[in-house]
DNA sequence: CTGTTAGCGCCTTCAC
DNA sequence: GTGAAGGCGCTAACAG
């Protein structure tokens, strides 16, 4: 094949530029908006654009101004509501910039989750946007650090060199919640965890349990981990409160592992909330149809991500906060049924 | 700025060949595992690739090999759990053989749609594949004739020009519930839709109507139609409820909207499935644990994703089928309790 | 206002 | 087995 042009292919600049017959650069020049052109070429120019249905390849482009206009979402689990809503949001806020995702999930078993990340950065993201799970504080850390693009970092308030990190406020939320148990009279507080991986302790987990214990002077609440789905929050609620007779509250982890929790009550003859007081986290609307209607924390996904995206944009703008910068997010109890 | 080399940009394969003391051209070949490669020269460009921590980029790559291993995925709404799914079964194929994901939802008034559609050409993926949604078969038509890479259409079973059609046999599920409905002595069915675009005439509609007519006789069952979520759907079911109050069978657009025609039973004092029996589409884990249980067709969301993948892949190896394909899945009902 | 030159980082072809 | 050209489609920097 000596030539492309097979006739299949999209056209480039040089045959916009040879119909209009004018250099590439004009037309590269009427593409990019670029003041000093005649009217006339410019009009021909657009003309030879329209006929020859030419659009830019972004890729080419990308490689000289060192900008994709893309930027990477990565979550380990994107049919969990709460990273769905959030990548959902993230991707209308960009597209309304131009801007497209590349949106991956991220494995347990992969270089430590890294590798997905490093190759994100390979297809030429311009930022990355990350629920950080299972990857631990220094393993964010040296990402950031070797990749040179921005990094923010959305459901972990911790502050690291060189990411934005964007979170609710978990100490506050925990708070809430025992309070709202405190309330009702619930002391005997049982926690349904996310899984815990090795390494890692979830904020979640430790705002939960020092509100518990500051609030109640319960020393240990008991815990029950597991993945956050409603079947295994079932089985987690089940296995906690045969063990600890003595429960009257729940939380979950998230709504989803709270619904389990609901399930479970239903399981073992147990009313909610008059016998065991439920929550979850989230704010997802089928809490709202659940039998009792679920309490839940409400986290603005929708404004985080709009958020993450900004705050990616700005970095790319003005450069990264070198010492890291953390967002706190107010959270907010919608009391339903349930708890 | 007279070169880049600002320290902070990643190694390219000079870095690498200059290390390594070989050219560019030994690079290339030892990372695409070509054989010619004396194995301590081999060893020498791994060991320099690994000390310096380069990654190839991908885009640089993809424009001389005109293949980015990026695909696009596309629909209105990627909150909605069946289109998220997919996007999540689709990324997960994807990615097991090196592929990324590019997803973007579709505006309804984007140069209809397909603007959105176009860009994402011109980020360089290999292929589409979308959920029509409000674009026409004609629209997808030529957005197929225009774009040199293959698309492939989730959820529509239209025979279109170098498309690949995947798609739940919609025929088979609407007899499977008007029959269930009949085996429950129903025969006055209501139909909640997903909005009725321009143009468009859902399949699953059509379908409907066609086995209500057929296997009850009634000529045109009462409609409403509206944005398939919870609030919508109780809307449009109580509107339905109420102008037609022989109605004793309601079907959902979808899962959600079914819960909201649950939701509207309740709001009326009309028992569910005793007064009227609900069934939705898609099967949901949510719908699990719905007051009661919802009844549903599933559809296999994660198998259909995964074939959307293997077609986009196969279509790239062996072409487009010409005279388009369609690819039909069985629908199972899931009977809990609601109908 | 417009064209020329020189790459972006990589792979393909052809030499050696 | 390895290297030297050349080009993928585009824009930046300089001419004029």
């Amino acid at each position: 094949m000596p030539r492309r042009r097979t006739g299949i292919d999209r056209p480039t600049i040089i045959d916009v530029a040879d119909i209009a017959g004018v250099s590439r650069q004009t037309v590269s020049r009427v593409l990019s908006d670029h003041p000093r052109v005649a009217d006339a070429t410019r009009a021909r120019v657009k003309e030879a654009i329209k006929t020859l249905g030419y659009r830019p390849n972004r890729m080419a482009r990308a490689l000289v101004t060192q900008s994709s206009l893309t930027f990477g979402f990565a979550a380990v689990d994107m049919r969990d509501l709460h990273f769905g809503d959030t990548c959902a949001g993230m991707q209308v806020a960009a597209r309304e910039h131009g801007y497209y995702l590349v949106v991956t999930e991220l494995d347990f078993d992969d270089e430590g989750g890294v590798g997905t990340l490093e190759t994100l950065l390979t297809l030429g993201v311009d930022g990355v946007a990350l629920f950080p799970s299972f990857l631990d504080d220094s393993e964010i850390e040296s990402f950031a650090a070797t990749s040179d693009r921005p990094v923010v970092m959305i459901g972990r308030q911790s502050r690291i060199p060189n990411v934005v990190s964007i979170a609710m406020d978990e100490d506050r939320a925990a708070e809430m919640i025992v309070d709202r148990f405190a309330e009702m009279g619930r002391r005997n507080i049982g926690i349904l965890m996310n899984e815990m991986y090795p390494r890692i302790v979830h904020n979640r987990f430790v705002a939960l349990r020092k509100a518990v214990e500051s609030r109640t002077g319960v020393a240990s609440p008991p815990v029950e981990a597991d993945y956050p789905k409603i079947a295994n929050g079932r089985d987690a609620a089940t296995t906690l409160l045969k063990r600890h007779p003595e429960i009257d509250a729940l939380v979950g982890f998230n709504d989803t592992m709270a619904m389990g929790a609901l399930l479970a009550c239903r399981d073992l003859g147990l009313r909610v909330p008059d016998d065991v007081a439920v929550i979850g986290y989230d704010g997802i609307p089928f809490g709202a149809i659940t039998d009792p209607p679920l309490t839940t924390i409400v986290q603005d996904s929708i404004g985080m991500a709009d958020a993450a995206f900004k705050a990616l944009l700005s970095c790319l703008k003005d450069g990264t906060p070198e010492d890291g910068r953390v967002q706190v997010w107010p959270p907010e109890l919608l009391i339903r049924e349930s708890g």
